[in-house]
DNA sequence: TTGTATGCGTTATCAG
DNA sequence: CTGATAACGCATACAA
């Protein structure tokens, strides 16, 4: 592959002058930059992004790490980022994995010898210190749907409790009482989160969720179908089924109208999320809508500024970029009879 | 951020012995080594990707650059890049873009930029020559999802005209006689080599597709549903619907029920490709199934073994690696009435 | 306006 | 076993 050198020997000039004119420098006469694009072109040159990225300390490039590309959530944040990355002319390097510490922590890494500008990662698997100090040492990394009090001006994060209460409030106030939550299995925080929200809503109603009504599987359509068999064949009664996501809640609504259940005639199902699913399945679902892509691109865009911060300001640091999730009313919902 | 020079220093000995244990290299006292472990720990050093890719002239990382990532075919096709490439790995490198043939361009270029070892690439935009000039100058560059005959060898790629084929043909084989298709606008391949599928297996049946009963659309779920919409005011006539891809035939499905028919009972729907929708939506989607992620491993895969080819035997120039599309039964198809 | 020289962080080839 | 030193491709301060 030409390089810088061939083609000032090809153009009779030094590199100096062709490095100028690749970066549109300022001091070239007219016909010589005409020469040398004449030339760069016909040799099919192309700078070295490797060599530049060493010399400039620095690499027009954007770190992602996500858990999981397959599932749409993940694909519509990485959407998200990916439009920033395109309009900022920033290359992404990708490092998806699992929900594993090792895996995740692995990514970082590879992303940081890289040496990229800015990164975005949805760790759920790393604690906290680690993160912390991955943040302290890099401006440009933001923490995408997690919270860490310390770092908080470097969190971009939907408020999981707002979300849970919201769900409950919502059936509340078509006159449920009896609920039940296909939840997530995974230890990582939002569950428990969103379970804390329908808690405390449900707790001003002076309703309690008794443990029993709760069933924890795998966060996708089959998990959904098998916690709610696991309720029906408990015996639970209930009108409410409140889901950790849009695949749970899809997936209890399978096993209901497999039952011969009415949805929402006999019972009301909401999700979380609003992903495409949602609009899909039939009935359509009510859920929450998680703005997952605006969130993305908040993130990639404060990752790129923040970038070349020497450090945060005070006022930086108080910062916060805290989302709430808002009802999306379709047909999975009805007032209790 | 500490280099292999602080760490020398720091250490007391020479860049050669520091770069040596970076690299398990062969001639290191056990003492020494273990000492500069150790400074390397204490410091935080990180080895620079990119001064190594300059020096070594390959970067151990991959292209990849796609349509729309958004789009869960998409995304099911780079995680199963990704797979790959954390099996070997390798850093991949995501440019996604629109379908413009400027966007896929400058997509191909920043990769080639980075001196990524080999890179696989979803273009439908690009035309032939530009596309046979790269994969020329470049071994480990792969297309897929398509059939370029000169360079046949770097595509991986999946048998559009049998899956016309195999969706018709099963339709006839439950008696239809009576078709419409809702197909994609996009000025692809796609589309016509389906289309041409389709066509063909109705030939043989002695059935001819008169233009009316096609409908052009944009291919997600409301393209589906302004296409059947459409196929419905001017009256056609049918039992059975093609859709281009599943969220297309979700969506005719959806203004369907909507207009009071039953399916499959009054009309029977197929799709194409297989993604998480067609098993979430009612009734479930019969389909066609694209084994996507088993070819994006492959084009992985292939891509990387190629990367430090010279060049192509004439062996490997024979090799083909086509994909056949298999009917996937639900619960959309039934025989006609 | 153009050229020379130096360094970015690493690896690899030599000598010691 | 270890240390100089020359690349790798490029940008830039300093000269000319």
């Amino acid at each position: 592959m030409a390089t810088i050198k061939d083609i000032a020997k090809a153009a009779g000039v030094s590199l100096a002058t062709v490095s100028r004119v690749i970066n549109d420098g300022p001091k070239v006469g007219n016909e010589t930059r005409a020469r040398i694009k004449k030339i760069m072109k016909e040799m099919g040159y192309r700078p070295n992004a490797n060599a530049r990225a060493l010399v400039n300390q620095k690499s027009a490039s954007l770190g992602v790490v996500l858990a999981e590309l397959s599932d749409p959530f993940f694909a519509t944040l990485a959407h998200g980022i990916e439009a920033i990355a395109r309009e900022k002319s920033v290359q992404v390097l990708l490092s998806s994995g699992s929900i594993e510490a090792a895996t995740e922590l692995k990514a970082i890494e590879t992303l940081l010898e890289h040496r990229v500008e800015a990164m975005v990662v949805h760790s759920k698997a790393l604690d906290e210190a680690t993160l912390i100090e991955f943040a302290r040492q890099t401006p440009g990394f933001i923490l995408i749907n997690r919270y860490i009090e310390e770092i908080k001006h470097q969190c971009v994060w939907l408020d999981n409790i707002a979300g849970g209460q919201l769900m409950a409030k919502h059936m509340l106030s078509l006159g449920h009482k009896k609920f039940v939550v296909v939840s997530s299995k995974y230890q990582i925080d939002d569950p428990y989160l969103r379970l804390e929200g329908i808690r405390n809503a449900l707790g001003e109603a002076g309703i309690t969720l008794p443990d029993s009504a709760i069933e924890y599987s795998s966060p996708d359509q089959e998990g959904g179908e098998i916690a709610m068999q696991n309720l029906l064949t408990r015996g639970c009664e209930f009108s409410a089924v409140l889901g950790y996501n849009d695949a749970m809640a899809a997936g209890a609504m399978t096993t209901l109208l497999d039952q011969g259940y009415q949805v929402p005639d006999d019972v009301s199902v909401i999700g979380y999320d609003d992903v495409l699913l949602s609009r899909y399945c039939r009935p359509k679902l009510t859920t929450l809508r998680y703005p997952i892509e605006m969130m993305a691109k908040q993130a990639a865009e404060l990752a790129l500024s923040n970038a070349n911060k020497k450090q945060f300001s005070e006022e930086d640091r108080q910062k916060t970029y805290k989302y709430t999730p808002t009802i999306i009313k379709r047909e999975s919902v009805l007032k209790t009879r």
